[in-house]
RNA sequence: GGCGGCGUGGCCGAGUGGUUUAGGCAGGGGCCUGCAAAGCCCCGUACGGCGGUUCGAUUCCGCCCGCCGCCUCCA
């Protein structure tokens, strides 16, 4: 079983399901104000591999990741570029979806939006006013959060030296620096929805509880996120949750920040890469197959040599299912496929089993893979000796196991040759075929000169790039 | 000020109290090849610094140095 670190307890722990044989996970998707950068990329490709491996473990997986489609932002957008809100939010939600599709990750099973669910976030906001855990002050409705039991657990610090940290401004209103904004009061120009506190928006942190709750139901299973959602988005879901008596997420998991050198890749810093920007250069599944190389908690060096230095790797696996002709993966393999060992059972029983052990242990992608690697070396060392089969069925294993991750091997488009290059093929092997060595070679060297790698097999002169 | 993470061989990046190595990329040597390419084999003997615990620490503890993050919107 699935061993997760979880926020909560601040321990590696195995995720217990709420219903066994089914997982449920909640993803903190996008606010959609501006093109997707490389650091969304790999919080989403993080949990597509959590998702991907559950389904390989044999579960029914119902995954939830929201859009944010109401924000400050998208409004002061709106309003210095002279356009409605839905056309800003619209723009970069199209954004945000065809890079999750470029990038390979499979779209969640239910994608709600923030301004589907202002009914319910009303009721909500109702409710914990009614409890007496929130108030409304002139600009909207906050929560108390001294009234919450245990806030602070996600970020892992007292409400004392919570407080003490505060950085906000102080509001004269409000009972505490804390206490977080469940409801915006309209300002002059901004889209409303009407409410028994007047007019206004909901606050960030509501959608995400109401609409978690209405999907996946009480107690689901996984809540994910980046790092930077820990405090105060996740702490504030979670308050309301407690304060509505209502169980919550069962397990906490969250990734780590993208770095270009020494700096976290932001927006502030102006030194982000948008996903579209990456992959005008570079194939998908190298970055995936980079993001997989760190531990998903960890923080990631994203930069031109990491970026190649993944490139030339996935170049190799992509040579061995070349070479034994590996066939394409279901988009999400299962349990039947892996149990499909070929004829060397016993080879890929091993295989399996050594990813099986590292995934589980939190999720450690970087083993897996190196396992991965391992038997990639080996099926090439037994097709070099001869023994075809077992070759072939370790390929098929590493091939799997790869889909598993996402990526997709063996899919590359065979080289497309114009009639000149053909031509040049053609003349090569004959001159090859004469023992014309030189003419050979020059005959090479003008491929080469074409962006082609050479590669001279049994069956003649093949080409690559 | 509070809380947390990290510092591993040229680079990326795992891991562990001590018998034999993560893995990848780059580099060197070899096999294979007409020569290459690809593939395979071998190699460099790494764990920030100073103490401590221990028979023994990169791995545990303390201190120091350096870096990063959160405490405000943020994936």
């Amino acid at each position: 079983m699935l061993r997760l670190h979880d926020t909560a307890t601040g321990v590696v722990r195995p995720l217990e399901l709420r219903d066994p044989g089914h997982a449920s996970m909640y993803v903190c998707g996008l606010t959609v104000n501006d093109l997707p950068h490389i650091g969304h990329g790999r919080m989403a490709l993080v949990f597509d591999v959590i998702r991907r491996y559950l389904v390989f473990s044999g579960l029914d997986v119902h995954h939830v990741s929201n859009v944010t489609d109401i924000d400050d932002r998208i409004i002061d957008r709106a309003v210095s570029e002279g356009r409605t809100e839905p056309e800003v939010a619209a723009e970069f939600e199209g954004a945000w979806w065809e890079a999750i599709d470029a990038l390979g990750i499979l779209r969640p099973d239910e994608a709600p939006h923030a301004t589907a669910y202002v009914e319910g976030m009303v009721a909500l906001v109702t409710d914990l006013v009614a409890r007496g855990v929130a108030y409304q002050t002139s600009t909207g409705v906050y929560l108390d959060v001294e009234k919450i039991d245990g806030y602070g657990l996600l970020a892992r610090q007292s409400l004392d030296s919570l407080r003490s940290g505060a950085r906000v401004e102080v509001d004269p209103e409000k009972r505490s620096p804390l206490d977080f904004a469940l409801w915006k009061t309209a300002k002059p120009g901004e889209p409303t929805w009407d409410s028994p506190f007047g007019p206004g928006r909901p606050g960030w942190h509501t959608e995400c509880v109401v609409m978690s709750l209405d999907l996946l139901g009480d107690g689901f299973d996984l809540h994910g996120g980046a790092v930077d959602l820990i405090f105060p988005h996740h702490e504030n879901e979670r308050a309301q949750a407690v304060a509505e008596g209502r169980a919550f997420a069962r397990h906490w998991v969250h990734n780590g920040w993208v770095m270009t050198g020494t700096e976290k890749m932001s927006k502030s810093l102006a030194n982000f890469v948008t996903i579209a920007q990456l992959l005008e250069g570079t194939d998908s599944r190298a970055y995936r197959l980079l993001a997989l190389r760190s531990q998903y908690r960890s923080q990631m060096q994203v930069t031109p040599e990491t970026i190649a230095d993944a490139t030339s790797a996935l170049d190799r696996l992509d040579r061995l299912a070349e070479r034994f002709s590996v066939r394409p993966q279901p988009t999400l393999a299962t349990v039947a496929i892996s149990s499909d060992a070929g004829d060397a059972p016993d080879l890929v029983a091993a295989e399996v089993e050594t990813f099986r052990a590292h995934m589980d242990d939190d999720l450690d992608t970087p083993g897996a893979l190196a396992g991965i690697f391992d038997a990639a070396g080996r099926a090439n060392a037994l097709g070099d000796a001869g023994d075809t089969d077992a070759a072939r069925a370790l390929a098929e294993t590493v091939g799997v196991l790869s889909a598993v991750l996402g990526i997709a091997l063996g899919g590359r488009d065979s080289v497309v040759m114009d009639e000149e290059t053909a031509g040049l093929v053609t003349e090569r092997d004959a001159a090859r075929a004469s023992r014309e060595w030189g003419r050979a070679d020059d005959l090479r060297d003008a491929l080469v000169e074409r962006g082609f790698v050479v590669e001279d097999g049994p069956n003649g002169t093949t080409l690559r790039r």
